[in-house]
DNA sequence: CCGACGTTAACGCTGCGTGAGAGTTC
DNA sequence: GGAACTCTCACGCAGCGTTAACGTCG
């Protein structure tokens, strides 16, 4: 019978650890004294300390480490292996890409940093839209008259964090004649017109770069957003949007612009 | 101004953990309301928000995640990522073992669990030794006598967690006169014989691999450690010893038998 | 006046380390 | 009687999720 003392050094377990092995039924002395508490271990216990240290090791949880040890055959034991190596891969996955993404920008890709690559979702929503072919982008400004003015007559409530967004649906860049669509998230479907209708949005997953000042950083921010895509194993599909947080109906300067450049995306199979 | 729950969706940070960041200096929002207790965020924010974001995916502690913020010089970043990366490549080192080793058990190595390798350290220590060339392994036990009647004949103090050990110091494998030394540990230092050694033994690292029940297993259990320590980048060195937490002297029956072969190892460079 | 929001405060989880204060063994 | 153990209880860590009880906004 070894002291919990003796158990621990030989063992390579804290005895703080030990007590908590007995606290989650993990490992039990093989004998307690009724009057002092004291835990008594076996010799035999080792082994299945040893055991314990290895599956430790092998960062297993305690409560894995329970069910391993409750039942030692090996369909059992292959089952909490597999789990385990499951959940090593995904782990391991996650550290290479946070390792291969902070060795690039160490690297000097630090647009990363000044344009800030982030993955999110456009949630489920109902939004208000006019789409048209513009003869130029700088035209856009049309339609969002076109939306507010209606809004305005309509009375149309719209979200506060309204994702007001601008759809360019060109597969192509193009100069002239753009196919531009303005939506507006809105409380309610309402009736539309020819020209102004309401959608229901499914949600999905996008890249999106947010970025402040006038639009000449939108070649950046694209670069940026691509590169990212490319290294982070996704691909762009289309259409590409903005989303405009802060734009000239709020604020004249265009220093204290705010947008988002928004890239739908889809994993890529390697 | 963005109340916490709008400022929570654009962002895509939790409302806890942005009261969270505001608990720790680290995003404070704009504007607070004295009267309310609201928390108001500004759009512009949102761009912090966005870097904090990478930076948890990157696995940044909100430590550092405070220090980058308050100093978002490239020096700084940079110092941080190194940081990081190297706390990256160590967890990496980890996981990639833990799960090249669980690949290796699910792969049906499992001698292992059964012989289960660990690493561990025999500690510094003081023993009473007798060392001796013998006609063959059975003569073993003449040690233990040897050393047992001194032992009781000068009263000396041997310690409960005893470590009794034989050390085989032939550098090959030998079937007659071998080198053999027999170790006890003891509290302190005695004066000893022509025959008989006190001995300060520094800590050293082992392999070592617990196995009950009769002396042929010992082969067994010297192929499935010799291979562990192959996979894992180890050196056997010289000697080989045992440790007998249960031998015939304790029990008579084989099956009782508690023995741990160990391996006294050296890192191996790649 | 209600429902959707906001607030603080606090507990829970995991895997331990590190005490404090008190009893035990030798 | 004092050193070296042991015991229980409990706080602390990090990074959040999850109530609960209560105030505010529209």
């Amino acid at each position: 019978m070894l002291k919990i003392g003796d158990f621990s050094k030989l063992s390579q377990i804290s005895i703080r650890m030990l007590r908590y092995y007995d606290e989650l039924d993990i490992l039990k002395p093989s004998y307690l004294d009724q009057t002092t508490g004291y835990r008594f271990y076996t010799v035999e216990q080792l082994e299945i300390a040893g055991l314990l240290q290895k599956l430790r090791i092998l960062g297993f949880s305690s409560k894995a480490m329970k069910k391993i040890l409750e039942d030692r055959s090996i369909g059992n034991i292959k089952y909490y292996f597999e789990e385990r190596k499951q959940q090593l891969s995904k782990e391991l996955q996650n550290l290479q890409n946070a390792s291969k993404e902070i060795e690039q920008l160490t690297e000097g890709h630090f647009e990363q940093i000044e344009y800030n690559v982030v993955l999110k979702n456009i949630p489920k929503r109902t939004v208000i839209s006019v789409r048209k072919i513009l003869p130029s982008y700088m035209d856009e400004a049309q339609l969002w008259e076109i939306l507010y003015n209606y809004i305005e007559k309509e009375k149309i409530s719209v979200l506060e964090d309204c994702y007001a967004m601008a759809i360019y649906h060109d597969l192509e860049y193009k100069e002239e004649n753009v196919d531009i669509e303005v939506q507006v998230s809105v409380s309610e479907k309402g009736e539309g017109t020819e020209l102004i209708h309401f959608l229901e949005i499914e949600s999905f997953p996008v890249a999106s770069v947010l970025f402040n000042g006038s639009y000449d950083k939108m070649i950046d921010v694209t670069k940026t957003a691509i590169m990212w895509m490319e290294r982070n194993g996704y691909h762009v599909l289309q259409p590409t949007f903005n989303i405009f947080h802060v734009s000239k109906a709020q604020d004249k300067d265009p220093r204290h612009w705010l947008t988002e450049a928004c890239f739908k995306i889809k994993e890529r199979k390697i």
